[in-house]
DNA sequence: TTGAAAGCGGTACCAC
DNA sequence: GTGGTACCGCTTTCAA
């Protein structure tokens, strides 16, 4: 394990001629320049960050904040992240904490607070987390990957335009008796962004004149709970709407397959549409609005290097995109059909 | 952000005492430790991590290599050993990167290289692959997750014992006919884990006078692959096995989907095994062989942190546990039934 | 264009 | 039990 005095000694130079030639800040003459280059892949040298970093305070290390590892969204964002910083140069630092829970406490006291890091990148915050202030406070740079947040810069979708389009997408088709699947449980922490989608949803049925037939039913975001879910809304043929806007779209794909074995035919009886763009969508035909969140952790990634690199830090919502990709699990309501 | 002279200068110490004090490392006072301990309290005081490494060699930090993040196995793993770590004090940073990719080889070159942690954990190394001996050969403690590895410490379930115990199972129940599903595909790169899997399935079927009509299917380790695997093996009527080995619970529901689609009764006229504990396995009433893998990445965390601390490094293979979880989807074959 | 020397923020040795 | 001091490995003035 060779140090820079090694490498300038091999090269016949000063360790600060040494430095300037590897790091490429100051003047060195391309002759010495190439020597000294030789000398440090001969030996093999590689820098000591963490020598580095004591003095120069950039640690080429981002830390990336989660609420769970294992689960579409966040997984794909991660993977995102990780390969955009590591073409960057730069180290990820993984910590995966619910807002609001123990570990979280303890991430901030102690972790964050060594400030191994360069900037953070924190993934679907909640507006009332207590966590926010303390992260902008730290004075790094830090973005938010999800909803909109008073006072940071953030990426994401517009949930609430994605709730409405959601419920568009059933309305056109002539869908009248349209709910929503996958409203926070009341024993779940609230979560903003599917709030967001259902206040869409809300905003979309208002304006067609059937707030009154609008209903939300709870669900948390993943399949066996969504299928548990649907399976007890559909279960009950007289009150059975005729579209579901699920939150997303493991409660969607769950709904297609509670609906298959009560033997309601998607989409010839039950219209569903969600949102997200997963891995299954295809498979099941699922009818979804599309986000990436690979791309996403790409795009924050960009965008606080940049910020780290020194360039301007107010505050500034990203939206990203999202489309709607028709699939098989939607089509007109039976009755519909059966006026033409 | 005051460093260790200002509390030292608070409590009116020296800068030695003040370090004595806090890292708990030589002979302090009940009394100066306490007064030291009350003005770095006060003061905000956090130790440079960085600094510290720089003279002491210890990062509080691991490397964990995963080839992806996206798959619940990998996923679950993640969520254990950082658990585990945060609950140790130590950091984890994540690098993703398949197996002989190009950033496999950047990852060696540039960030292991660093050195900027104690210790290594891997995920799902192949037998031939170049990086372990590098790994090895880094001279930081080093642990692999998986399947078993020469000259190394490894973690992990047997996959020979699981493939023959699915077997079995189903050779209990009466079934003659069974295939493999879940063989890596000519075009993927071999994994370990899965020939181990279908070698102890044909091992099983050998032993009970089958081979003759032994067969390995091929599919990735996803759960469109083995819905499209599993549809396109179940079409024929005449050549259907009444009994299916899946290489992972995702091929496993997947074959359950397809049946369904196709009219097939699970498990009346055909029977589904798979293995890992999958979220999703209790909803498709799958039976599986149970793997923990968020309890092997703390197991491995544990073991890692005891190496870091100077126990006996040689290598040594621990055996993860698995077992047996019968559900719903595997019965006596149809004709077993019929001459009841 | 290059080299000497001062420190980044701690820890650890040694003498007191 | 405590303080002085060298030093971890690098970057960065500043002078030559």
């Amino acid at each position: 394990m060779s140090g820079i005095a090694d490498v300038a000694r091999a090269a016949g130079v000063s360790k600060s001629t040494a430095s300037r030639a590897l790091t490429g800040r100051g003047y060195v003459s391309e002759h010495t320049r190439s020597r000294v280059r030789d000398a440090a892949e001969r030996l093999g040298y590689v820098a000591s960050t963490n020598a580095a970093s004591l003095v120069t305070g950039r640690t080429h290390n981002i830390a990336l904040i989660v609420p769970r590892v294992n689960r579409w969204y966040f997984g794909s964002v991660i993977e995102g992240v990780e390969r955009s910083l590591i073409s960057a140069g730069f180290d990820l630092t993984l910590f995966v904490a619910e807002p609001d829970s123990r570990d979280r406490e303890s991430l901030y006291a102690h972790f964050l607070a060594r400030k191994r890091f360069d900037g953070v990148l924190a993934v679907a915050l909640e507006p009332d987390d207590d966590d926010i202030e303390r992260l902008r406070d730290y004075g790094k740079p830090f973005l938010h990957i999800g909803n909109e947040l008073p006072g940071i810069t953030t990426l994401g979708v517009d949930n609430f335009v994605i709730g409405r389009m959601m419920t568009e997408h059933l309305l056109t088709l002539g869908h009248t008796d349209i709910a929503f699947l996958g409203r926070t449980p009341p024993s779940e922490p609230s979560a903003r962004d599917v709030d967001d989608r259902s206040a869409g949803y809300l905003a979309a049925m208002t304006e067609a004149g059937l707030a009154g037939s609008a209903r939300l039913e709870p669900a948390t975001l993943t399949l066996p709970d969504g299928y548990a879910a649907a399976a007890s809304l559909l279960a009950d043929r007289t009150s059975r709407p005729s579209g579901i806007v699920a939150a997303c779209d493991e409660i969607g794909i769950g709904t297609i397959i509670a609906a298959r074995r009560l033997g309601i035919a998607v989409p010839a009886q039950l219209s569903v549409v969600a949102v997200d763009g997963h891995d299954y969508a295809d498979m099941f035909t699922l009818t979804t609005i599309e986000q990436d969140p690979a791309a996403q952790g790409e795009e924050a990634v960009r965008l606080l290097l940049e910020q780290i690199a020194g360039a301007d830090a107010r505050p500034v919502r990203h939206s990203a995109p999202a489309r709607l990709v028709v699939r098989a699990s939607t089509a007109p309501p039976a009755h519909t059909l059966a006026a033409v």
